[in-house]
DNA sequence: GAGTTTGAAACT
DNA sequence: CAGTTTCAAACTC
C-alpha cells in the first residue's frame, strides 16, 4: 500500500485552482455513478478557505510483470507559439543520467521516483527542449539519449541532484503521444520505461507535455522540477513502493487536482481537467514502479474508477491508498463521482494497468491540439472525457489572480487559464473562469467565488508543508510493514459516513482492491515514519505550497467529517485536545470527532493515531452506530427562511444563556434557532446581552489589534533610535535630535571615570573598592547625562 | 495553574 | 426517550 504523504498534497499545484469548472456533473457521474447519498452534502457550506480539491488517482498494474523500471512524470507546458503540430524533430535535451534506461514500448509501467525537474526549458521553434544540464552523478556513463520517434527526439538524462535519469517525451501531435523510448542501461541491465505523452500541443499556443523517465534508482524520493524558463512546471514525488516478487504489484498514485480546462483543449474545452501528480514509493533493492497521469478518458476506458471526495474540514486530508493487488483484468468500477460536489472534492482515480504500454495507454495522455498560456496548466487527459491536468504553480505568473478574501486569512490565487488563439468561451458549468484571460491582479471577490478558488496559504498549515529539500540524499524508504490500514481490504457496506482511515470499499469488479481513506494526519503520521523526500525550488516556495485538506464522501458516505463553516474551520485550526479519559476515541475528543487524528495535543493514552489502528476504527463505527450522523457537521444550513447556518441539533443550554462558549450555536458565531432546547437563551438577532457581547468583542479585538500595533511602533521606534544614536557615539560625530551621549559627552565622562580611578589609586584602595568608585562615578555621569537630555528634550519642545 | 462550570456525549 | 454519568472544554479565580 502506498501512502500519499501531505507534503505531496502540499506540493501541489493547488494554490491555482478553480474547481469549479473542474468538476460539473455532467461528467464524474458519467464515469463513476454516485450513490444516492452521494450528493447529500451538497447543502453543506463549503469552507472555502480550507477545502482544496484533490484528485487522488491510484493506478494499479498487473500484478505478473516483475518489472524494474521506473517511471517518473513531469509534465511541461511550453509557451511556444510556433505551430507544432505535426512538426518533425521536436527534441527535448536533458543531461545525461546515471544509468541508461531502456525503453521497451510493451513494457508496463512501474513505479518510480519523481524527478523534479529543475531547469530552464526552451523551446525553439524547432521543438527542441534543452533543459539545463546538470552534472551528472558520480558514475553516470551516459550520454544523453536521443529518442526518435514518429519525428520525436527525446533525450534521456539526469537532472538535479538525483541523478536519477529522465526521459522526457516531447509529442508534436496528439496522435503520437505515447513514444516508447529506450536506452541502454549502464549496467548492461535493461529497464524498461513506458514514455507517456502528456498534453497536446496547439498551433498557438503549443503545451508539450513531457513525461519524464526515471529508472529504479536507489534513492528514492528524489524530485526534479521540469520548468520552462522560470516557472516550474510540475511537482511530482514519486516513492518507491517494494514490490514482492512472488506477488509483484505495481501501484500508482496520482494525486491530481481539479482544473479549469478552458482554453487548454479546444475540443474538451468543457470538460473538466484535473491536475495530477504521481506519487510513487519505491524500494531501493525492489523494482520501481510506474506511475503514471491519466486522463480520464483513458481510465475510463482501461477500466479506472474514479472517486469523488467531499471537501472536508481543514485539518483533514483524505488520502486514498490501494490496499490490495488488484487483479489484472478486473474491471474497474466507479466508486461514486458527485461531480456537483467538485468544489472542494478530491477525487480518487483508481487506475489498474491490465496492459502493459500499450499504445492506447500510451496515448491516455494524448490530448488534441491545446492552447495553453504560460500558465501552469498542463493537460494530461484525453479527448472527450475528463482530463487530469498538471497544475503548476507560477510564482510570477502573469496568469495568476491573487483573490483577497475579506475576513480570510488565506491567500486565494485564481489559476487563470488563457488561449491566445480562442477566448476561452465561458460555460454554464464554470462561468467564474470566463474572465480567465484578465491579467492576474489582486482582487476581492465574495464568499461564493472564493469558495471556488484554492488557499495557497494558510499559515497554521504551512509548517506542514514545506517540502523536504531536494537534496536530501538518504534513501527515502517507505516498507510495507510502515504503513497500515486503518481497515482491512474489505467492504464495510455498513459504514456509511466514512471517517478518514476507513476502508473504502472495493469497487464491484476490482478485484480484491481496497482503499482506505487516510485523514492528513494519518498521511502526516505516515510520512513520520515514511519519509518521503519532496523536491523543493523556489518555484516552490512556501507560500505556493498548499496544505490541502478535504474530507470526502466515498461510496455515498458523505457524511463523515466534513465542512465546517469558514469562520469555524478557522477559529480552531487544529486545536490540540486534552483529554485524558476517553482515549480520543469518543466524541468527546474533537480531533476524533473531526475526523482527525490527533497530532501534537496535550492528550493523554491517546488512541487516536497509527498505533491504534483498529481501537479507532472500533470507535469510529460504535459512534455511527449510536449516531449514523455522528461526523456530519454541527452546523449546517437551515431552512428556508431561517438563517443560513444553524446547528443541525440545536443546543441545550441551560445556565449559559446561550451566550458563552458552552453553547454550541454560540461557539459557531450563529443564532440560536428553533431546533434549540435551550432554556433562557440570549442568542438571538435582537438580544441586548448578545449585541452587547458583540460589542464588547469587537472592542477587545480592536484593543488586542491596537495593542499589537503599539507594542510593533514602539519596537520600531527603539530600533531606529538605536541606529540613530549609535552611529553618534561611534563617530562622535554630528549631533542626532535626542542624542546626547556625543563624543565630547563620552570624552568627559571617561575623564571622571579615569579621575576617579586615579584617585583611587593614589589612596592605595583596594582594586574592588576602585571598581566600586569609578561604577559610581560612571552612575553619577549617566544621571547627569539623563538629567541634561531631559532639559534639552523640553527646551526643545 | 487549579478548580469550577457547563453542556455534549455516552451510558443506563 | 428520559435520566444519569462521563467527559473535556470553557471559564473563573
Amino acid at each position: 500500500m502506498d501512502v500519499v504523504p501531505p507534503e505531496l498534497n502540499s506540493l501541489l499545484p493547488d494554490e491555482i485552482m478553480d474547481t469549479e469548472a473542474i468538476v460539473t456533473d455532467d461528467d464524474l457521474p458519467a464515469v463513476c455513478p454516485a450513490p444516492p447519498n452521494a450528493l447529500e452534502r451538497q447543502d453543506t457550506p463549503v469552507p472555502m478557505e480550507t477545502e482544496v480539491p484533490e484528485i487522488v488517482t491510484l493506478c494499479t498494474a498487473a500484478p505478473s510483470i516483475p518489472v524494474q523500471r521506473t517511471q517518473a512524470m513531469t509534465t511541461l507546458t511550453s509557451t511556444d507559439s510556433t505551430p507544432s503540430s505535426g512538426s518533425m524533430g521536436t527534441q527535448l535535451l536533458l543531461t545525461p543520467s546515471s544509468s541508461a534506461m531502456t525503453l521497451q514500448p510493451s513494457s508496463p509501467q512501474v513505479t518510480g521516483s519523481l524527478q523534479r525537474l529543475s531547469t530552464s526549458l526552451a523551446l525553439p521553434a524547432n521543438h527542441q527542449l534543452i533543459l539545463n544540464k546538470v552534472a551528472a552523478s558520480p558514475g553516470s556513463e551516459l550520454k544523453p539519449q536521443l529518442l526518435k520517434q514518429d519525428g520525436q527526439k527525446l533525450v534521456v538524462t539526469t537532472l538535479g541532484k538525483g541523478g536519477q535519469p529522465i526521459v522526457l517525451a516531447m509529442p508534436h501531435s496528439a496522435a503520437k503521444a505515447g513514444t516508447l523510448l529506450s536506452a541502454g542501461d549502464g549496467k548492461g541491465q535493461p529497464q524498461q520505461f513506458k514514455v507517456v505523452t502528456i498534453g497536446g500541443r496547439t498551433d498557438l499556443k503549443p503545451m508539450v507535455g513531457v513525461q519524464a523517465l526515471s529508472t529504479a534508482s536507489q534513492l528514492m524520493g528524489t524530485s526534479q522540477t521540469v520548468q520552462q524558463g522560470q516557472h516550474p512546471k510540475t511537482l511530482q514525488i514519486t516513492k518507491k513502493v517494494p514490490v514482492s516478487t512472488a506477488a509483484p504489484m505495481i501501484t500508482k498514485f496520482i494525486i491530481t487536482k481539479a482544473l479549469n480546462s478552458k482554453g487548454l483543449n479546444s475540443q474538451t474545452s468543457l470538460s473538466p481537467v484535473m491536475t495530477g501528480r504521481v506519487l510513487t514509493q519505491s524500494t531501493p533493492l525492489t523494482p520501481p514502479r510506474t506511475i503514471s497521469v491519466m486522463d480520464a478518458l483513458s481510465s475510463t476506458q482501461s477500466g479506472s474508477s474514479k472517486m469523488a471526495i467531499s471537501p472536508l474540514k481543514s485539518p483533514s486530508k483524505l488520502t486514498v491508498v490501494s490496499v490490495a493487488s488488484p487483479s489484472p483484468a478486473s474491471p474497474q468500477k466507479s466508486v461514486a463521482v458527485p461531480l456537483s460536489m467538485a468544489l472542494g472534492q478530491q477525487i480518487l482515480h483508481m487506475q489498474q494497468q491490465s496492459t502493459p504500454a500499450s499504445p492506447a495507454k500510451a496515448g491516455l495522455s494524448h490530448s488534441t491540439t491545446q492552447t495553453v498560456k504560460p500558465v501552469q496548466t498542463v493537460t494530461v487527459g484525453g479527448v472527450g472525457g475528463p482530463q487530469f491536468k498538471t497544475i503548476v504553480p507560477l510564482a510570477t505568473s502573469p496568469n495568476v489572480q491573487h483573490i483577497q478574501v475579506p475576513g480570510s486569512r488565506f491567500h486565494y490565487v485564481r489559476l487563470v487559464t488563457a488561449s491566445s488563439g480562442s477566448p476561452p468561451a465561458p460555460t454554464g458549468s464554470s462561468p467564474s473562469v470566463a474572465a480567465s484571460l484578465q491579467p492576474a491582479k489582486p482582487m476581492v471577490v465574495n464568499s461564493a467565488t472564493v469558495r471556488m478558488s484554492v488557499p495557497i496559504v494558510s499559515a497554521q498549515t504551512m509548517k506542514q508543508v514545506v517540502p523536504k529539500p531536494l537534496t536530501s540524499a538518504a534513501p527515502q524508504v517507505v516498507t510495507s510493514q510502515q504503513q497500515r490500514l486503518i481497515m482491512p481490504a474489505t467492504p464495510l457496506p455498513q459504514l456509511q459516513p466514512l471517517p478518514p482511515g476507513t476502508l473504502l470499499a472495493p469497487a464491484p469488479g476490482s478485484g480484491n482492491m481496497g482503499y482506505a481513506v487516510l485523514s492528513a494526519p494519518y498521511v502526516t503520521q505516515l510520512q513520520q515514519s515514511t519519509i518521503v523526500t519532496l523536491a523543493s525550488s523556489s518555484g516552490f516556495s512556501s507560500p505556493t505550497c498548499v496544505q490541502t485538506q478535504a474530507r470526502l464522501p466515498l461510496n455515498g458516505l458523505s457524511d463523515f467529517p466534513s465542512s465546517l463553516s469558514a469562520s469555524e474551520s478557522t477559529s480552531r485550526q487544529r486545536k490540540p485536545c486534552n483529554c485524558t479519559k476517553s482515549q480520543c476515541l469518543k466524541l468527546y475528543c474533537d480531533c476524533f470527532a473531526n475526523g482527525e487524528f490527533c497530532s501534537n495535543c496535550n492528550c493523554t493514552n491517546c488512541f487516536n493515531n497509527l498505533e491504534h489502528e483498529s481501537e479507532r476504527l472500533k470507535a469510529i463505527k460504535a459512534c455511527l452506530d449510536r449516531n449514523p450522523e455522528a461526523f456530519k457537521p454541527k452546523i449546517g444550513k437551515g431552512k428556508e427562511g431561517e438563517s443560513d447556518r444553524r446547528h443541525s441539533k440545536g443546543c441545550n443550554c441551560k445556565r449559559s444563556g446561550c451566550l458563552k462558549n458552552y453553547c454550541e450555536c454560540y461557539e459557531a458565531k450563529i443564532m440560536c434557532s428553533s431546533i434549540c432546547k435551550c432554556v433562557g437563551c440570549k442568542n438571538f438577532e435582537e438580544s441586548p446581552e448578545r449585541k452587547t457581547l458583540m460589542h464588547l468583542a469587537d472592542a477587545a479585538e480592536v484593543r488586542v489589534q491596537q495593542q499589537t500595533a503599539a507594542k510593533t511602533k514602539l519596537s520600531s521606534q527603539i530600533s531606529d533610535l538605536l541606529t540613530r544614536t549609535t552611529p553618534a557615539i561611534s563617530s562622535g560625530g554630528g549631533k542626532q535630535p535626542y542624542t546626547f551621549v556625543t563624543k565630547e559627552v563620552a570624552e568627559a565622562t571617561v575623564e571622571c571615570l579615569m579621575e576617579q580611578a586615579e584617585q583611587a589609586e593614589l589612596s592605595n584602595q583596594s582594586q574592588a573598592m576602585a571598581e566600586r568608585v569609578i561604577l559610581e562615578e560612571f552612575g553619577r555621569c549617566l544621571k547627569r547625562i539623563i538629567n541634561y537630555a531631559g532639559k534639552a528634550k523640553t527646551d526643545c519642545c
